[in-house]
DNA sequence: TCTGGGGTCCTAGGACCC
DNA sequence: TCTGGGGTCCTAGGACCC
């Protein structure tokens, strides 16, 4: 039995922790480059504000509504996220942080958990100021789907029984009213059916969650995959998705980033992927991983219909696993150089580190090539530089010390201060 | 003018081998 | 005129998630 912790529109309830004049009103957190809507308060969706809307259309959309856009904080909503988790750990003994703000709890056996979770919503509520609703279920998509049913009944009155706003437990209900509430499910709103799978279970005449639940196993595994498959026999009460306690190691590590305004020169490129290859490196490092290969791309804006249109990747191999920041700039560096065209507008770079590699594991060689000596030792120092004095206060020399001039950098005008993480942006009480 | 970022898993199909 | 069968490995791309 699994109870999932969501946070309502987080992004948006942390901003609003520390402005309550926020409360009410139609909120929204844009994207990087404050590119489109990602968090939307209740108000904002009621004004039918859609998920990953434009911000520029939707001040086309809605010039009179008084939506308040921001920009994206999230070192803030990561520290509330935190705060949030330590409090729904309280549920049960075993917690899967899934997400930034959502959270698997293991409550098998665990008595009156229905109670337990309305007192550890309260308290998320008292303790971090984060509204949250709280699912409970079989399995881990019966636990999805219990909190969808707990935000839509308290978010729609009449959608699903009063009882279920807030905290929904569907685990120890009776079947008839269990499968009344899969009837009232709209079969996309189950967790692992998107968009396009969505589509084609329709033209087969399914609607509900209840539809997708009768079906038959195999046919979901001949007609989709066994993803699909193991969605529904999720629904059927039988655990298929496994609860990660621990958090296993990525896999691949990306960053990357859309550009403020066109990028066209190579130089522009070259500072931007040696930053993406640094911020990945020190991910890397973090989980005491090794890289054997670096992955570079690059591509224009599919929304600038009238520029000409070019995407491209390349994928550099290492002359053995490494986790050495300088070495995966210069395999991105030289992906960039091969991959650049000139005369392009340039809209995004990024840079992946693939097929990651426990870094415990050491591959011997015989001539170990004078350049490629073990640096550990400087990338150690080179981490907690930049974590004591702040990002960016040692970076390679490729990635340019122009600061001002960097032409690349996103835009965040509508940002709000770091509330709990900087002793500079700590609000002032007055008397 | 202005459209995010970071992941995972699965499948199809090509290359290659015997 | 007629041109096998079976297997593995790798990669690209699709679909999904938040």
């Amino acid at each position: 039995m699994y109870a999932l912790v969501d946070g309502n529109n987080f992004y948006v309830s942390c901003e609003r922790v520390f402005r309550p004049s926020l409360n009410g009103r139609p909120v929204i957190v844009l994207s990087n480059n404050d590119g489109c809507a990602i968090s939307r308060s209740n108000e904002a969706k009621a004004l039918g504000i859609k998920m990953g809307a434009p911000w520029f259309q939707i001040q086309r959309e809605f010039p009179d509504a008084g939506v308040v856009a921001l920009s994206a904080n999230f070192g803030l909503y990561g520290d509330m996220s935190n705060r949030m988790m330590s409090v729904a750990a309280g549920l049960g003994p075993f917690q899967e942080i899934y997400s930034i703000d959502e959270s698997f709890i293991d409550v098998t056996g665990i008595p009156h958990a229905t109670e337990l979770a309305q007192r550890v919503r309260d308290r998320i509520l008292r303790w971090t100021g984060i509204p949250c609703g709280i699912g409970i279920g079989q399995t881990k998509t019966l636990a999805k789907l219990a909190n969808h049913v707990a935000k839509t009944a308290e978010r729609k009155p009449g959608s699903y029984p009063s009882r279920f706003a807030k905290v929904a437990n569907l685990g120890d209900l009776p079947v008839d009213e269990f499968e009344a509430v899969l009837a009232a499910t709209d079969l996309g709103d189950i967790w692992g059916i998107g968009r396009r799978i969505g589509e084609q279970l329709r033209a087969d005449g399914l609607k509900t969650a209840l539809d997708v639940a009768q079906m038959e196993p195999a046919t979901a595994r001949r007609r989709w995959s066994v993803t699909v498959e193991k969605t529904v026999r999720e629904l059927r009460g039988f655990p298929c998705i496994e609860f990660e306690d621990l958090p296993p190691a990525k896999k691949e590590i990306a960053s990357t980033r859309s550009f403020g305004r066109p990028v066209t020169e190579l130089s522009d490129l070259i500072e931007a992927v040696t930053e993406f290859a640094s911020r990945a490196a020190e991910k890397l490092r973090k989980q005491n991983g090794k890289v054997p290969q670096v992955l570079t791309f690059v591509h224009t804006s599919p929304f600038r219909t009238q520029d000409k249109q070019y995407s491209c990747s390349i994928t550099v191999p290492l002359r053995r696993p490494t986790a050495d920041t300088g070495l995966i700039v210069q395999a991105a560096v030289l992906g960039m150089r091969q991959i650049f065209k000139p005369g392009l507008n340039m809209a995004k770079a990024g840079v992946h580190l693939l097929d990651i590699q426990d870094g415990g594991i050491e591959q011997q060689e015989l001539d170990l090539d004078e350049s490629e000596i073990d640096r550990g030792g400087l990338m150690t120092s080179m981490d907690s530089l930049n974590r004591k004095y702040g990002k960016g206060t040692i970076t390679m020399a490729s990635a340019g010390n122009s600061g001002l001039q960097r032409t690349w950098v996103m835009r965040q005008e509508l940002r709000t201060p770091d509330y709990t993480t900087c002793w500079d942006s700590l609000a002032v009480a007055r008397a």
